[in-house]
DNA sequence: CCTCCGGATTGAAAGGTTTCACAAACCTGG
DNA sequence: CCAGGTTTGTGAAACCTTTCAATCCGGAGG
């Protein structure tokens, strides 16, 4: 900036406010300093300029899994808000964290020390102190997807236990008495509120726990999904469930690969309902039953919140739920 | 820092030598110091830091398209190679411009002014002057999964017309004569080199050029492979081509899609290759022939080449090329 | 002709870190 | 006990902006 300031024969102050207050300068000067800013190749730096001005214009979305594509749009859906709400003067980076712990931590390190905006996050575990320590030193996060326990941010998620029920439901109604529950639950989270959807389905229509059959993965990739698939073909036909839940579609969609590759047919021998109807679950082997999260409005509402929370004063915290719903196609209709 | 200083009873000049070189100073006022730091809270500006140190210690990917896996997997294969290289003090931020030139401009001037170490991206126009100005203004710049014509950069691609040819040879071998070609080529770039690779594997086999049936589409996505199926199942059976290659995989799976909905036979009635062989198309309603790019290779090796040259001295830009291969599955096999 | 007013421009301080020359304290061996 | 060397610690400059009070200038009003 001095150099322009040479170059163009006025002061540093005047190339400041021809960048942030050209309404404040003549049109002569601004054109003399804009010519000079072209001629030197001037570009901004944008670490002094937030050092003095205090605020910066990035927003970040840490997401839990880059290759499932459902977080992806749900990064879409922030883009837009952030394109929406910030005049071209707000970007949004992702950063992800690969379900890794330390990678997640890295991140938001990294982050706090950048002083961005705000970060959304969809963390490995929602109620990891480091978050809160985080929002308490000031930057505001907001917990995409996930529900955490405490009350220091905002967060936006989706009604899993509902979204368990309905799909389950949907195979009682279809006449299926046993049912495999194919993910990886444990005591709390997401998938737990699935299962326990999906057991409060059975219940509504007289059925006991014992016509839930867990298969268990270690996470919700492609490949566990085929593995459980084996396992499942493995059972004797007596206990044999005759419909899965899966807890994501990545899963069901492994599951249907498997079925294919044993000729179990889809939905005669195993009806399938996955979870998250990405858009590959419409165009899967057998068109997938599946859970719709309102994606996009997932990540516009988180991105919509967070920037709530950095202008707004007074703000109050809030927990936005979202209810899914069930899209039905041939892997559940025989 | 100032507050840590007087908290610890030390000048600035130790804490700062705390946080860069713990080994010149000595264990006590070491943990004097990091006392004060706990105690204080405190967080590095990384603003103040990158300005007065002059570097920094971003990495950015600016991708086509985040919902394609594709370029997610990509990027995997960045994160893994900046892990490797930058001992946990380098980290990568994903940028999606959607395929929308303006999003991408905006994201190339905020990533240039903020000073990151380098650039990675997958761009909307390989050829545009803006990514020739960046590098030349001093940021490095790596063109990924692209093949630009100048000089100014490093560029990782795949060899696109090799990756036609052996996915035209294929059908060919399989007893194909008319064969659709379904995409969005132009003048230039990856969908032309691909398409030309299906035309040198026709004229090797003695077929001309009209035997490959053009069929274009808007962009690149699973809905555009579904209205290509819907214009080609609407051809009169005698011109009606028994083959198609998709310019990529979401295409090919729209274009499943519609086969199974008008009761089209894969491979019987249609046989279909992909290009990309994302995780999808093995799962597909027919497992997808595909021509697989090394994505993770190509990730890791464009982020190798832009770690090269920000810190190698006498830096040579340097073409990689990798060379794709078929994967032969269900949907061309009769 | 003078005063006053408003818009345009200027100059300097401030923001939080790194770096480097320098000073202080300590240790070694003679 | 001292010269010389090493280890620790210090202080100030520099990095590039933004911001704000102060100055300048031309013109309108008296």
């Amino acid at each position: 900036m001095k150099d322009v300031a040479l170059a163009a024969g006025v002061s540093l102050g005047t190339v400041s406010n021809v960048l942030n207050r050209p309404d404040r300068v003549s049109p002569a000067t601004r054109a003399k300093v804009e010519a000079a800013m072209a001629e030197l190749r001037f570009v901004r730096n944008e670490s002094a300029r937030q050092l003095r001005a205090g605020r910066s214009r990035v927003l970040a979305y840490v997401m839990l899994d880059g290759s499932n594509p459902f977080f992806t749009d749900v990064a879409a859906g922030m883009e837009d808000a952030a394109d929406a709400a910030g005049e071209g003067d707000l970007s949004l980076f992702l950063c992800n964290s690969a379900h890794q712990p330390s990678r997640e931590a890295a991140y938001l390190g990294r982050l706090e020390q950048q002083r961005v905006q705000g970060i959304l996050i969809t963390p490995v575990d929602p109620d990891a102190p480091l978050l809160g320590e985080i929002a308490r030193r000031g930057t505001p996060v907001v917990i995409v997807d996930r529900t955490p326990a405490g009350t220091t941010h905002c967060s936006v998620a989706v009604d899993d236990v509902y979204g368990g029920e309905i799909a389950v439901r949907h195979l009682v109604e279809q006449g299926h008495e046993r049912i495999a529950f194919i993910g990886n639950h444990t005591a709390v989270g997401q998938v737990r509120d699935r299962r326990l959807g999906a057991l409060r389905a059975l219940e509504a229509a007289g059925l006991g726990p014992d016509h839930l059959v867990d298969l268990t993965t270690a996470a919700l990739t492609v490949a566990d999904g085929r593995g459980a698939g084996e396992r499942l073909a493995g059972l004797p036909a007596s206990v044999r469930p005759s419909a899965a839940f899966c807890a994501n579609d990545l899963v069901a969609l492994g599951l249907l690969q498997t079925c294919a590759n044993l000729r179990m047919r889809v939905p005669e021998d195993l009806a399938i309902v996955g979870y998250d109807d990405i858009e590959f679950a419409a165009a899967a082997a057998v068109p997938l039953t599946s859970v719709r999260q309102p994606r996009a409005d997932i990540g516009r509402t988180a991105a919509e919140l967070l920037l709530a929370e950095t202008t707004g004063t007074g703000h109050e915290h809030r927990k936005v739920v979202f209810t899914p719903e069930l899209v039905v196609r041939a892997s559940t209709l025989r």
